[in-house]
DNA sequence: GTGAAAGCGCTAACAG
DNA sequence: CTGTTAGCGCTTTCAC
């Protein structure tokens, strides 16, 4: 029995008789037998992996999309390799992994990588199979998941002025990141459009990480007149805000109503349990790993960027009430 | 200049000329080369990638832990592949990652592995270098990295005795894990060297996450006599115990102290502030890549396994308070 | 210090 | 349907 017959037998079945192909897993089974996947790799110039490029695994918003995008590739038969907070202005090690033949294509999530540098991830000649997960770039060459930041930040803020606020603040994401910049668009956009005061002041300057927004509560406990109610850019951002008000006697949502971003499992759970925009983070994940491997088994022909948008939806819990009457 | 020089020049600068060497760096920037890792595993029978099973990367525990084992990883040119919620009681598909040269050693972060299937990967004739981490078996024939579990159950349980409780429950974790089994072994032991009473319904079924310590205080609420404090067997049961019992209006730490274990980042910032014991994820993290690495990259006679212990940290804060007075 | 050549384990093309 | 063979790109003897 030759070495292609074992080989045809393991990985077209079909291909080969019935008589054979037992003989085959009889054999396997004895010798204890496994396809040694670096040769295959070689072989077949694909190494059968994904590379998922993070900005930070640690945070629970991401590791949940990372969970569903695992678990989807494993459906496929892909492996997932993980890169953690590359983006040092640097993608080169990146584009090794693949030049390298490590990964067949890349996930990237992450709002704060430059664009210029993802235009030459992409470019000829080793046009790599590219998914861009949670940017926000219109009109990008390459493809895209994301939810639609800019309208979830109006309705967050929608929601804030329906309860009767007018004194909006709003906790801003890091500089320079795509996503900051969107939900703080929509922020102003509903303030705007519903003709409520917009005050530089209250426009915190903020982050994703719970310190950052107690950062953000401290800036404006100083402040001589405060909003009634905080969009936080996202629930960490609020829980932070939240949780320093408190040290000052402020209680959300008494004293302070407090809208979050991406419904995290603590969300719920807190105290007061947090009102936000819930991302679909499974949807989200499952479908950059579907679209990727689809992009890599496709045909090169088939690669014309497409951009999946999915919606956010508004979660009310007890973080956010009317404000109360002077 | 042939192939071999080339793959010297990258590989062993020293042994070759001055001259050469900038050639080839020379070409390889022209040509824009790069290894083809795939080529190189399969010569070398190594791929430089190490597999790190998780039971749930959602879960921020796991993941700051594997944050930590990325970057030692990388920083030893190492690849992390990720395997998630692998433990289907079979663990064949994890075999096969090495046996089929795609991993070079595994690293699990799982208390609920079977320990017979655990040490059927290590048997001859492929033993796999293996490191068991957060994983809490005595005398393992593996190496292993962990916190003594049982002991700083005892100290958590301590502080709530110090604080003049008497009365004081746990939520366990899920049934047939070990570290279950440690934690609730070191809460009795607290109890029972202060003389302290141990009430069979204290000990409340739970598990790791939110829900199951919301589940826990149902159970617990219902109770005709219920206790003062609470051990949770990690965070995210205190969190969701505390967050359960408030829809009840009993307040912590006024009603009922709660410790939790793990120090997750959310527990500074949750009100009230958490107190809990903190397992030192990072180093955890670290040790075991680093353990995991030697192993791999060490002679096979240097395999006794060694057994690394950290110790975990009381932290107070505001979630445990003496008794009320009644 | 460098080149020629073999071979890691696999799959695809081609004959039979 | 099965066997033979070539070659994926690399590293490593072994000569020179």
């Amino acid at each position: 029995m030759s070495t292609a017959t074992v080989s045809r037998a393991l990985s077209r079945p079909e291909r080969v008789t019935e008589a054979t192909r037992e003989r085959v897993s009889e054999a396997v089974r004895v010798t204890g037998y496994t396809l040694n996947q670096s040769a295959r790799s070689l072989r077949l110039q694909s190494a059968r992996t994904i590379l998922v490029a993070l900005p930070d695994i640690g945070n629970p918003f991401f590791s949940t999309i990372l969970d569903a995008i695992e678990r989807e590739a494993a459906r496929r038969g892909y492996g997932v390799l993980v890169a953690n907070r590359f983006a040092r202005g640097d993608t080169d090690p990146l584009r090794d992994y693949f030049l390298s033949n490590r990964a067949d294509g890349l996930l990237l999530l992450d709002g704060s990588i430059d664009r210029a540098q993802l235009e030459a991830l992409t470019r000829a000649p080793t046009s790599l199979p590219l998914i861009v997960a949670c940017e926000a770039i219109a009109d990008a060459p390459f493809h895209t998941v994301r939810t639609d930041n800019a309208y979830a930040a109006e309705q967050a803020t929608r929601h804030l002025l329906r309860l009767g606020h007018s004194r909006i603040g709003h906790i801003k994401g890091p500089a320079g990141n795509v996503l900051t910049a969107e939900r703080e668009a929509g922020f102003l956009a509903a303030l705007c459009s519903a003709g409520a005061e917009i005050r530089a002041e209250w426009v915190l300057h903020g982050g994703f990480s719970m310190d950052d927004g107690a950062r953000a509560a401290r800036t404006m406990l100083d402040l001589q007149e405060r909003p009634t109610a905080i969009f936080a850019t996202n629930d960490e951002a609020a829980i932070g805000f939240i949780s320093e008000i408190a040290r000052s006697g402020l209680i959300c949502p008494r004293d302070m109503s407090v809208i979050g971003f991406d419904d995290l499992g603590i969300a719920e759970h807190f105290l007061p349990p947090l009102t936000t925009m819930r991302q679909p983070r499974e949807a989200l994940g499952r479908l950059a790993a579907e679209a990727l491997i689809d992009l890599i088994e496709g045909a090169p022909g088939k690669r014309v960027p497409r951009q999946f948008v999915l919606s956010s939806q508004l979660i009310v819990r007890g973080s956010t009430a009317p404000p109360r009457p002077r």
